[in-house]
DNA sequence: ACCTGAACACCGTTCAAGT
DNA sequence: ACCTGAACACCGTTCAAGT
């Protein structure tokens, strides 16, 4: 028995129960309302949940540590996402556009969170958690094109290589929807195409 | 006479001069050494250039205004350097490795604004001028696209479409290079191989 | 171990008043 | 028109003290 995944009751008293995760739950649902982690206090999380106002410093050394933590849970939601929508039944054009719509569609419902989840961060563990979330994440993108390329309908090469094509072209259509240059249904309406000429190339044949 | 360009000296006593782009310039420069927006304070501003603390609301309503006017700098910015870096004269595959490389570079050495400029913003007026800003930023690409396609060495189908293939796939690039998933050597590594498969597309041929 | 209360050094924003 | 000074209502963070 290596490691449980941690449990997360939904419902739970936090008068006395554990601070940690009912600020992160509360810390999203602001996020989610005030649209922009700058408009989000640590004062007045501890507010909305009955603590005082120094509490949360016993969780999260930092606001920064707070959202830190908000981001790895952003991922480690987003990977779940990913994974449940994988069907490796489909042919690759269909299984690359599902997991599209997928990505896409959580990007576009978590905004707030992806904005968290994108910012650059330097402090090293951090990073490195956010690495290996990232990995899990372009994971399902990875054994698309792995299994593909075993039974040949895609080009040799380092499957890593092929992976990072299709996962910045999803990540950039993700950032453009996120900042408004396309309505969601107008995103959402590009990805077969994107598809397609990412597997077929822009050179005629 | 439309409208002049803006003139920017170089150097300006702010005692009773231009506080705007005082501040602007100033912003820029906390923001290189800080890192995040969220360590930008009007008040230090402020301070630093020398006027009260009240000065900046006279020409930004909000600290998010300044930010947003900032994020307009960096476009222009990345809109100049994009359209210097494109040589019509270069093969398509050249041009278009040439530009990316232009862009990842903007991007890598302009980080922190980056992602001002990649932040959503709801407010209308600003979220207008930025999309004007983001189709200049990818007119130098549409061009190349277009022109190649005359030239039949490119697919049919809107140039805007497939713009969007390598414009997506450039951005996500930068986006992973900035988070600090990929060293800058790497990203920059990654480029012709990157355009080399969106050209000739993941299926064998 | 976890939380509180008070304290410190900051913020952004507004608004009368000055030049 | 542009800027100042004071004021207001907040912040994040720290730290002794409580339970």
């Amino acid at each position: 028995m290596a490691s449980m995944p941690a449990e997360k009751p939904e419902t739970r008293p936090y008068h006395h129960g554990d601070l940690r995760s009912a600020l992160l739950a509360a810390a999203e649902r602001t996020l989610r309302d005030k649209g922009t982690a700058a408009s989000l206090s640590l004062r007045e999380l501890a507010r909305d949940i009955g603590v005082s106002h120094a509490a949360p410093g016993r969780h999260f050394k930092d606001k920064q540590a707070l959202l830190n933590a908000l981001a790895l849970v952003g991922y480690d939601r987003m990977a779940e996402v990913l994974e449940a929508a994988d069907d490796p039944g489909l042919p690759l054009q269909d299984r690359l556009t599902t997991l599209a719509r997928a990505y896409l569609g959580f990007a576009i419902d978590n905004a707030e969170l992806l904005e968290l989840m994108y910012a650059r961060k330097h402090e090293p563990d951090a990073a490195e958690q956010i690495g290996v979330a990232i990995d899990r994440t372009v994971g399902a993108l990875e054994r698309a094109i792995a299994a593909a390329q075993q039974r040949g309908e895609i080009v040799d090469g380092d499957p890593e290589h092929l992976t990072l094509v299709v996962g910045t072209a999803l990540h950039g259509l993700a950032s453009f929807a996120i900042t408004g240059k396309f309505t969601t249904e107008a995103a959402m309406g590009a990805v077969p195409e994107l598809v397609h000429h990412l597997l077929y190339g822009l050179k005629p044949r």
